[in-house]
DNA sequence: TCAATAGTTAAGCATTTACTTCACTATTAT
DNA sequence: ATAATAGTGAAGTAAATGCTTAACTATTGA
């Protein structure tokens, strides 16, 4: 799928990087290479998975090959947060109107929100 | 950083259908594994890599743990791609800028916009 | 009490990643 | 013509992934 290979591609820093730069206009492989610490051939390979992947694409002048992001797919990625957030929403809203329509059915609901929240983030 | 592991946990398929089942309300394990062909184990592995990402945070209750998801941490990785957005869109406007300025410094521009479009997506 | 249910961990394994270096091509500048 | 520049591809390697099976614990129902 290609939600596979976009959320792939940026799942590594150094893509991300690449794709943060080519949104402030387009670049050279040694542009995108030079904030990053690692070979050219490196960043060729992840050239390779942004382009796989369609985020990016590139046209060689010359000796100079010059990358672009393509907007609509960064849109087609950023679309399926909006539909995960549309479905928590609603069932948000089931459960609400749930709360509603049986009012005395829940008598122990939220006898303390946060009981001193015993430190679960650093497991 | 964050979004290496928010990225890379919704990288994987599987991990994306249990995230989509959670958007529309809690589940058990068992309920998140039953519509991925494999194992309960590997169901268990891919829940780790979403909890350490964030996206998902569960809680046992007697034998059955109950899972579900973060939404702010589902913006948090949203928003990434709004600045990416309004990035583009900035430097697109500072090109419309320059290009109102300097009317004469590009006739050749637009020759012709797709000339044929050599099937470059095969490649 | 005994068995079914729900979950969990460890170990093993094939595959994929994320690099590296090296050798090499094509283009441009002197 | 030569050298510098820009980019490429192949091969190798260490680590990370995405599973599997097997052994095990804890909870609940009959």
């Amino acid at each position: 799928m290609a939600l596979d290979l976009i959320f792939h591609a940026l799942a590594d820093p150094a893509r991300r990087t690449m794709v943060e730069r080519l949104s402030r206009g387009p670049a050279s492989i040694r542009e995108l290479a030079a904030p990053l610490d690692m070979s050219l051939s490196a960043v060729i390979q992840h050239l390779h998975i942004l382009e796989a992947s369609g985020l990016v694409h590139s046209e060689k002048v010359g000796r100079v090959r010059t990358c672009h992001i393509e907007p609509q797919v960064l849109s087609s990625a950023e679309q399926w947060f909006a539909e995960r957030k549309a479905s928590i929403e609603h069932s948000l809203d089931l459960l609400g109107k749930y709360l509603e329509e049986h009012p005395d059915e829940h008598p122990d609901e939220h006898p303390d929100k946060h009981p001193e929240e015993p430190d679960e983030r650093n497991r």
